[in-house]
DNA sequence: CAGTGGATGCTCT
DNA sequence: GAGCATCCACTGT
């Protein structure tokens, strides 16, 4: 599970043909205490206890939509949140959606990058391998650094957020782990 | 650039 | 009723 996330790095998810190149994700395992599915299976979170390569998408701060992978193996609630797409595909169109003219700002966070790609909880349950979804994997290896999470109040320090090496593209800077 | 607070509603206790 | 895996606008340096 700790290595699915940072494998997910690099890829290209476009949705209906817009979308971008995933440079940051959070790993949430089972046993860790700011997973969604740390508590066991409930309605919200039945997604994560499906088969893998299915997206988990849930409501948050009662506004904004954030979207996982649901990771292998089957029935441990490991999933991986998407923090950051570098835009390249239908950069008009997000733009768009997210009413603003900053590309930084596009894909720049879980809420963004949902409202950017049109994803919604219409997904919840959705797999990645078929339409509107698409999966393109990156041409060769990717560096990446672990750090902190973001936005948590549980596991602050666990280094399971993966951004790639020297990416603009991130929700923030990369923070090293306190010392 | 850092810090604060409001919007807003669903989920679980 | 509390607590959010957030974002944005606004303040003050």
């Amino acid at each position: 599970m700790l290595e699915v996330a940072p494998a997910l790095l690099g890829w290209t998810l476009l949705v209906d043909g817009i979308g971008g190149v995933v440079v940051e994700v959070e790993a949430y395992a089972r046993d860790d205490p700011a997973s969604h599915s740390y508590r066991g299976e409930t309605r919200r979170n039945r997604a994560m206890f499906g088969p893998p390569g299915h997206l988990y998408v849930y409501h948050s701060y009662g506004m904004h939509w954030c979207a996982n992978v649901v990771c292998e193996p089957v029935g441990t609630g490991a999933a991986v949140l998407l923090r950051a797409l570098e835009p390249t595909h239908g950069i008009e169109v997000m733009r768009a959606r997210r009413g603003i003219g900053d590309v930084r700002l596009l894909c720049a966070g879980p809420g963004r990058l949902t409202q950017a790609l049109g994803i919604t909880g219409a997904h919840d349950g959705a797999r990645l391998d078929r339409p509107p979804f698409r999966l393109l994997p990156p041409p060769g290896a990717c560096a990446y650094e672990a750090t902190p999470r973001v936005g948590i109040s549980k596991a602050v320090d666990a280094p399971c957020r993966y951004v790639l090496s020297g990416t603009p593209w991130a929700s923030r800077g990369p923070r090293r782990a306190p010392p």
